[in-house]
DNA sequence: GTCTATATTGAGATAGAC
DNA sequence: GTCTATCTCAATATAGAC
């Protein structure tokens, strides 16, 4: 047992570089890009700061590598949406959903992203969101024009139904944040989804316009 | 001319106090609570650091104060709307399209709000941001129950028709931030509103399980 | 690869003159 | 009320031993 060069002692649990990564995504989304420091990421990481600096180069070398994993696992369940078949209400919640889960999944990673997209930059370097919210726009725009093509939906702008479904998207993904103990979640995404498809109001005759604008 | 003690010379534009709220709350909204330095703060309302402790005892302090004077007006708004009348349709439009004009004329303090709430408290002293959120919910909610109750909307979940509501206020609202060139706006909002009072799918001969649930 | 110890910078806040 | 000058603390980052 001894003798033998300490190699496959070093990781205690998982691999440090991992540890690492895993615990600056806890504590910058918890605590923001500026305010979570060094410090505090190695000292959670069991190492000391020189480790860090070793791996990543620097604070925005990690901040970086954390995000473009994420957004890498967000491109692969968008493009694999792309190609569902099936009614165009159904390919929404569908897309919807499996969006929803990988959000719940990386929440600590979309929490940050969420906060520096809509916040300030807190100092953190450029990183391209409005590629992940184009990503996601694109594929509901495509959904509902495609809904529209097969008279599926009413004719009229497929621009603001995206809004209106990706505003579900929204709101859902803010309490996840904010109000976990609703528990809107799944459940409340599809609720929430079908009211947006069939309307809150009472239909009555007065529709003759179409649905243009 | 000469002799009179210099009383009314000191503020060259405006009061300095107001001038300090005022560049304060445009550098936390752009920069963020920590990462906005008091040095820059002063720097731009043309004073010095002394001033600003003077003022507001601390950065907390101007934080709070900045913050209270927005919320008080957002009251002001949401309260006034509860006492208008019509139908259901045309209050929920009309309390969006007021708190909208609001936020874009406070749009400094929203963000900064917004980030703060939403993203990490970034070092800011506790705001109680759930207290706005929720006056605007209820009065939503308000508004939703007297319009199933009249018949207006269909029966169901009103909470749900106040989420889907309130996703399309806040997609609006990231969109003023992020993408004001899309220029969604006022008419925006409005198009959007209509779509989930009417729906965005074309009603099929499948509806007889009424809106429960 | 990982440590201890330290260099360096810039933040919030204040003392004391005017 | 406003200034200049300064205190104190904590952050990022690194040098150099092991």
């Amino acid at each position: 047992m001894v003798g033998r060069k300490a190699k496959r002692d070093i990781p205690p649990e998982r691999d440090v570089r991992e540890r690492l990564i895993v615990v600056a995504t806890e504590l910058f989304a918890r605590k923001g890009y500026a305010t979570a420091t060094t410090r505090e990421i190695v000292a959670a990481a069991g190492v000391t700061k020189p480790v860090l600096y070793y791996y990543f180069r620097s604070k925005e070398g990690i901040y970086l590598e954390l995000m473009q994993r994420a957004f890498k696992r967000f491109e692969d369940v968008v493009e694999a949406s792309i190609t569902e078949s099936g009614g165009a209400e159904e390919r929404l919640l569908h897309l919807c959903d499996q969006v929803f889960s990988l959000i719940v999944e990386k929440i600590d990673v979309v929490r940050l992203m969420y906060s520096i997209y809509y916040g300030p930059p807190q100092g953190a370097p450029f990183f391209d969101f409005d590629a992940v919210h184009l990503k996601l726009f694109e594929s509901i725009l495509q959904i509902v024009n495609e809904g529209i093509r097969k008279k599926e939906f009413r004719r009229g702008n497929a621009d603001d139904m995206t809004w209106a479904i990706l505003g579900a998207m929204h709101i859902i993904m803010e309490n996840e944040f904010c109000h976990p103990e609703l528990e809107l979640g799944h459940g409340g995404l599809e609720r929430i989804l079908n009211l947006i498809f069939r309307g809150i109001s009472i239909q009555t005759a007065r529709r003759g316009k179409g649905g243009k604008r």
